[in-house]
DNA sequence: GTCTATAACTCGATAGAC
DNA sequence: GTCTATCGAGTTATAGAC
């Protein structure tokens, strides 16, 4: 891996511990085994680094709900698969926690991404939705586009209160009642 | 208002709108109209004024949730009162945007408000919900401790999608996504 | 109780040697 | 391509005058 690979891992790591303003090129340096100089070298300053940081951080992001999402099988079922997938649950989602940095929301390049990443994850989890419901599999009465944003709501919200609990059972709770509404909520 | 108070609100509405990390002492002390001698008279120290802000902000959040989940009334309409009151969504929440400052969660003194907030909330909701179980307006099929946390969850998450989008959007669909999902789970 | 001055440090960034 | 030295500003906090 060479310099610049290590700065942007570096910076990964830490926007996700620290959040942006939490984060200092001095910090990203020292993680990444870098100088000063290797780092305005290969990148104009925090934010290009952070930019980059970010939209691998978000692809990232994508691709892992795609192998759950995108995979055969009944709609509730790749759903349950999704959300039931290993997580980090005490670091909080990568993506997510960039929300509460002014200073990323304020710079329409680190912000966009972010943006972007909960687009098309409602989206990819309405259309499941939506061929859950055509399959029969869901009740009629629900709206796709609503159950998606409650389905991701539910996700980056038992991240934060696992982090304010100190430990993943609320996260693990949030996860199976909206489950079994889920299934509750059959034709 | 004396000098003490304004230095308590100015630090609540920073660690709202910055965070503990993004908030300076000078910051809290220009928006205060207060100088350093003051602040340092009347707290130790950064720490002390956030966790005088803190506590002031958790009990607030209880104090406004109270006023709708122990109002008369069946248990789902309550719920439904409490997810539909007014709120500033694009600001987030200010109790579960400190969940991702790490220096927060570092001092227990700061970090056990945050706790008993959402560990209150939660309670305070699956009761509410048992009562509904009881009454026969939610099915016996729901835990209420799950479904508490799910709907904490849709909330806290709501605006982190709401904050990603920078539009309130997501949140009233999560909202709404859940009310769905909690109507259509009766026995 | 509030002021100003100052300390010791970190911040993000630049300059210029090698 | 990476180093060290340095910049000016901002950080948290203390000291001592008033």
């Amino acid at each position: 891996m060479d310099a610049a690979e290590r700065l942007v891992e570096s910076t990964r790591a830490l926007l996700w511990e620290r959040g942006y303003t939490g984060t200092s090129p001095r910090a990203i340096q020292e993680r990444a085994g870098a100088g000063q100089g290797s780092m305005y070298h290969h990148f104009r300053g925090k934010p290009d680094l952070a930019a980059a940081a970010i939209r691998r951080t978000a692809d990232e992001l994508r691709s892992r709900a795609r192998d759950q999402l995108a995979a055969p099988g009944p709609a509730l079922a790749r759903i349950e698969a999704y959300l039931r997938r290993d997580r980090d649950v005490l670091l909080g989602c990568p993506v997510g926690r960039l929300t509460q940095d002014p200073d990323v929301l304020a710079d329409p390049t680190l912000h966009a991404p972010v943006a972007e990443t909960f687009d098309w994850l409602c989206a990819e989890l309405s259309a499941v939705l939506a061929e859950g419901i055509t399959a029969g599999e869901l009740s009629p009465a629900l709206d796709p586009d609503d159950t998606a944003a409650t389905i991701v709501a539910t996700l980056q919200g038992g991240y934060v209160l696992a982090r304010a609990a100190g430990s993943r059972d609320p996260f693990d709770r949030a996860i199976q009642g909206a489950l079994s509404l889920l299934k509750a909520a059959t034709p």
